[in-house]
DNA sequence: TAAAATCCCATTGACGCCCAATTTTGCCCA
DNA sequence: TGGGCAAAATTGGGCGTCAATGGGATTTTA
């Protein structure tokens, strides 16, 4: 699901996406930085509190819970989309996503995600090998 | 049993396979891509469901289970045929299996491939000359 | 007050849905 | 066994709707 910023670095949010986040009544889109990939995580504030739970879970002085928390809280914004359903790719969104005139949507449930369209492509490859390898290994 | 796909680029579904996909009254089409071939598959919804609850079981902040995800929602898509039983060759479909104006479908019990034509049969002739080796490395 | 962000509207294009024409298939009968 | 026929499948394309796009106009902010 892959689209073109337009001369205004707008890019429209696929229908698709924008009906769950109407289903589920989001209208304040919380844009962070994304734990393992170098791509944009987009959620309605209720994920942001799920993902606050689960560190909370964890040891509060581990370094884990606190590189976490540090990338929740000082790792993203609140956006919201324009009349037509787009979303301004800023420069915290092209600086760490890698993100300059293409951008792929990746839906995951009751989020989704931003990726610069060859570093997802990248990404999927190297985990296609891996799987590769491990069915090599368990023959 | 390769099909055309027309101007507007569609290809119809082979009967055989739509009178699996109506027994098992499956109406939404999950399309991802293979995981081990350069192919696209196409099953029910419950099969994306299999595959969420495989990764629910692990760690969600783990690197695994993200790239798990990632190959999953980031290479899958819903469809639905149209009317007389036609699916949409997208460029999602395209790109990965290198399609551009014939498909061959392949049954696989309950679900089904699309494959660029050539690139099916040099991965059956493969396939065969590997069996060859290997029945000749045994004698 | 200039630049940027936001809102608004017109146009384009893609897609779903529909109907008609044509081809293929399975079956019956001479 | 070879037609002939009816049903089913496939194919081609028209058309309306809505998402996507492009570009002003207007407001906000630094």
């Amino acid at each position: 699901m892959t689209k073109k910023v337009d001369a205004k670095g707008r890019v429209s949010v696929p229908s698709a996406f924008r009906t769950v986040l109407t289903r589920l009544d989001i209208r304040d889109l919380y844009v962070f930085q994304d734990f393992v990939f170098p791509a944009i995580s987009i959620a309605g504030p209720e994920v942001l509190e799920r993902f606050e739970r689960h560190i909370d879970q964890g040891d509060p002085f581990s370094m884990e819970a606190n590189k976490m928390s540090l990338l929740i809280h000082g790792g993203g914004v609140f956006m919201k989309l324009d009349g037509e359903g787009r979303l301004v790719v800023s420069d915290f969104i092209r600086d760490f996503a890698g993100i300059t005139d293409q951008v792929t949507f990746v839906g995951r449930g009751d989020y989704f995600q931003l990726w610069e369209p060859s570093a997802l492509t990248r990404m999927q490859d190297e985990t296609r090998r891996e799987r590769m390898e491990q069915s090599v290994r368990s023959t």
